[in-house]
DNA sequence: GGCCCTCTTTAGGGCCTT
């Protein structure tokens, strides 16, 4: 099965499919192997935090429901929405989203993963000295709770907020989570997404480099080890496989230069990571319809983070 | 920092991520 036949041919019908906004305050985590012993709920019970998920339909087939209505209230959303901006709001509510799930009931269940494009926004490049400030991510399936960010409190000062525009005083509000505070409720979201006895393929571009360890390292400093099912995939060396019209490799494959190249239109900001999530999930599309990638190729490519030589304990 | 490419491998420059 390819992905890009999946996506790629159905392009005309991807729609808005954006209609509703849940900001979500709870945690109350629920129980589920070790990882429920890891965290303590007294922090969380203190204070309502704030990550937003986006929905249009319900999604059939996965472990679990991420709604948790009972957790839901009505002063978080309008928290999310001081959070995020009513601008960015609006503008993630006009951006189309994968439909997969509906279009393509009979075919999700084939999918050997459940693929997550996701991105980062961080104070740096150094993933030992700087930390994520904004995590957004997208379930390829659509429907119910595909999309997931969160913007991050780092507990540093953020100098680079000319890169993403997100500024220390949007960081240090009491309702954005610490990444010690996050992972549980990623965790959970994740295993709403997942299928019964399927890994996760994350997707990220320059992931490799960049943001698997950065991610691993900021869930290393909660002393919380990664699922073992979470596998990932880096589009860039993918996109290193590209050539031009004339057969010669492309001269730069940025998540911005291919952009360009498949004439996505740009919507909202870019370096904000749901953007960014966005923007992928287009290239991600053309790329392997281009390369006639499938998703079990994919998979072949995948990495665990434990693997790369950037999250290697020092010397 | 990791990866890729080349005027390379006993190296160096450029890309990619914020």
């Amino acid at each position: 099965m390819s992905l890009s036949s999946i996506c790629c041919g159905n392009f005309h019908l991807l729609k808005n499919s954006i209609g509703s906004t849940c900001g979500i305050k709870f945690l109350k985590y629920h129980s589920r192997s070790i990882y429920a012993t890891l965290f303590s709920i007294r922090r969380h019970q203190s204070r309502p935090l704030s990550t937003t998920v986006l929905a249009r339909s319900t999604r059939k087939g996965s472990k679990q429901s991420f709604s948790n209505s009972r957790h839901l209230h009505s002063e978080s959303v309008e928290s999310s929405i001081e959070v995020f901006k009513q601008s960015e709001l609006e503008q993630l509510k006009s951006l189309h989203t994968y439909n997969v799930a509906e279009k393509f009931s009979g075919v999700k269940t084939e999918w050997p993963a459940t693929i997550l494009v996701f991105d980062i926004e961080t104070t740096g490049f150094s993933r030992r000295e700087d930390r994520i400030i904004e995590f957004a991510v997208r379930d390829l399936m659509g429907g119910k709770n595909s999309t997931f960010q969160t913007l991050i409190n780092p507990e540093k000062d953020v100098k680079n907020t000319y890169i993403h525009g997100i500024s220390n005083n949007m960081l240090s509000r009491p309702d954005v989570p610490r990444f010690g505070e996050l992972i549980p409720i990623l965790l959970q979201y994740v295993w709403s997404r997942q299928m019964d006895g399927k890994p996760v393929l994350w997707i990220a571009h320059n992931g490799r480099s960049f943001d698997v360890p950065f991610l691993f390292f900021e869930f290393r400093r909660c002393k919380v080890q990664m699922p073992g099912d979470w596998l990932f995939v880096d589009t860039l060396p993918i996109a290193r496989q590209l050539v031009d019209s004339k057969g010669s490799k492309l001269s730069s494959v940025s998540l911005e230069k291919l952009r360009e190249r498949y004439k996505i239109p740009l919507t909202g900001s870019a370096h904000r990571a749901m953007q960014d999530v966005t923007t992928l999930c287009y290239v991600l599309q053309k790329l392997t319809f281009e390369l006639k990638l499938t998703v079990p190729q994919l998979l072949e490519k995948s990495f665990r983070a434990s693997d790369l030589p950037a999250t290697r304990p020092e010397k």
